[in-house]
DNA sequence: CATATATATTGATGAATATCAATATATGAA
DNA sequence: TTCATATATTGATATTCATCAATATATATG
């Protein structure tokens, strides 16, 4: 799939959205999101999965907890451009 | 619906990032995004009018054709930017 | 090892949506 | 008005997908 549909497709979901906006903020931990979210643990599990795969977040395990942060440059540049 | 959801809708069907992008290089009318496309004329209006109502696009009816083109200044800065 | 906590996966379900063929509408020309 | 062309709408269908509850896996601790 092309950069840019992978960008739109990953961001086009309103939890999604939410959650990539949360982590521009800096790294955060599964257990901050899910509540930030107000969607159950296992939707923010599959969409933390959906938004790795398709290259917008990566993420890192602590202990027994997972870190994820924004790892695409142009998402941040396309974030800081529509709020502007 | 936020102004940023509703751009990354917009742009998350291959179909209509297509369309977008092909006017980026000026106004066409709805004859020549069909066949550039590669849809039935019918699925191309229906999305051009889902362009529309999100507010990506605007037209103006000239005779019997219709002429779009990309009227959000947000979605052309994105564009820009993932090209580069 | 047993227990507790954090995260991921599975299975089911309902809603949204992309597509097409067929039909309707609008406009211009004869 | 009649015909031809351009575009929009409708109805049907198949697929995708967001969500949740339940279960599984991983890690740390006692």
């Amino acid at each position: 799939m092309r950069e840019s549909l992978k960008i739109f497709k990953a961001l086009c979901d309103e939890t999604r959205l939410k959650i990539v906006e949360f982590l521009l903020s800096g790294e955060k931990c599964v257990c901050e999101i899910v509540p930030f979210t107000k969607r159950t643990q296992s939707t923010v599990s599959i969409q933390l999965a959906k938004l790795e795969s398709l290259g917008i977040v990566e993420s890192r395990r602590e202990g027994k907890s997972v870190y994820y942060k924004v790892s695409n440059p142009n998402v941040k540049k396309i974030l800081k451009i529509i709020k502007s």
